[in-house]
DNA sequence: AACAATACGGAGCGTTGTTCCGCTTTGCAA
DNA sequence: TTGCAAAGCGGAACAACGCTCCGTATTGTT
């Protein structure tokens, strides 16, 4: 089953081979632009590298969200199915929760942009957040829970807050060097210990 | 002294009586625009609602930055000058620091946009960034350096990262029920003590 | 080879930031 | 009051961008 299948559930039609190749210089132009200028690149800049025309851009994927989502799948993917196995693996529910967030953090901060896209107030990057919110947050909860059960941590704070705080303390990481975004999110995960490591 | 002499160190010619007019127009304008537009509002609308050409409001604040600087100067003075006083009046540093965390939290997300545009890596606002910097700063590494020499905050975290991570974790609280700013900045500052207390 | 379906390209529109320069207003001096 | 230089003003105009639309080209099939 093609990953095309997967999605309009194997009934499709065939696409013709010239949208197949376009379709995947598109993902292979965008994934090198959005290294270098970010996930806002120009959609202009994208096509010129994929050397397509505007409309082929706009005909495989109608909204940047669209372009990003199809770029960054598989990572958000491998993302959120690390979450059960560092709850299997790790000595505690906190500490999975803890490294999970970790693989979250490095993911966004290594793609130029992606966090402050994540909360853009612009229309077109509504679909992005649901989706990243769709993929992520229930692996997020599961750890929470599991973390609570434990009675590790308090209760008071849900995935989504957790995951927006925690998207919010990536934002703007790229040339700043004074800034870390990694102690910060580490200082609110272990602020949600029950009784904190003394420092 | 008028405000303007403050700045110019008293040896500047006055300005011209329409030059004047036009820029508290433009300060007004631009204030009534930021609250329904945000701080990112197209200059034109601003310009407009002045009435005004749009090179005016260029000559006046050549940047956007210089605009939104001169609208929230007066909030941004009581914010520093509420540092010291809440230390004087507040029974520990660490309680002293929350409540002027608060403060400046409660300036972020009442003014639409502008927790975003100070972490925006478009150049103009690089400008904005160190004037926040440069006034809130010292402040906040006052009251930092006060709870740190009463034992009661860890000493990792210094005054540009903390008003940095709180900043984020404004970003876009317009608009999104589901998420608020305060206890996630709240989560940060207790997270800071030494003793947390049991939850 | 002929043809219909599919896909492509990019001209072109609307929106924004920003510059530049001819014209107007102002303040002062004669 | 009037004349005039300096200061200030307005908005046309250009560039960069997102996005649409439709005449043309490509593809797969008969």
């Amino acid at each position: 089953m093609s990953d095309d299948d997967a999605q309009t559930g194997g009934t499709s039609p065939r696409k013709r081979a010239d949208a197949q190749r376009n379709e995947q210089a598109l993902l292979d132009a965008a994934a090198a632009v959005f290294v270098t200028s970010g996930v806002e690149a120009p959609v202009r800049e994208i096509a010129a590298k994929a050397d397509v025309g505007i409309g082929t851009i706009y005909r495989h994927f109608p909204t940047r969200a669209d372009l990003i989502i199809a770029v960054y799948r598989h990572q958000v993917q491998a993302c959120a199915e690390a979450g059960p196995a560092l709850l299997a693996s790790s000595g505690t529910p906190h500490a999975a929760l803890a490294q999970w967030i970790d693989l979250f953090v490095d993911f966004l901060i290594t793609k130029h942009g992606l966090a402050a896209a994540l909360q853009s107030d612009n229309a077109s990057f509504e679909t992005l957040h649901a989706y990243f919110l769709d993929r992520l947050m229930p692996v997020c909860a599961e750890l929470l829970d599991a973390a609570v059960a434990a009675g590790e941590i308090r209760r008071d704070l849900d995935a989504y807050r957790l995951l927006r705080g925690v998207g919010n303390l990536c934002i703007g990481v790229d040339g700043d060097s004074r800034y870390d975004a990694r102690p910060m999110v580490g200082l609110l995960i272990t602020g949600l210990l029950r009784s904190p490591p003394t420092n």
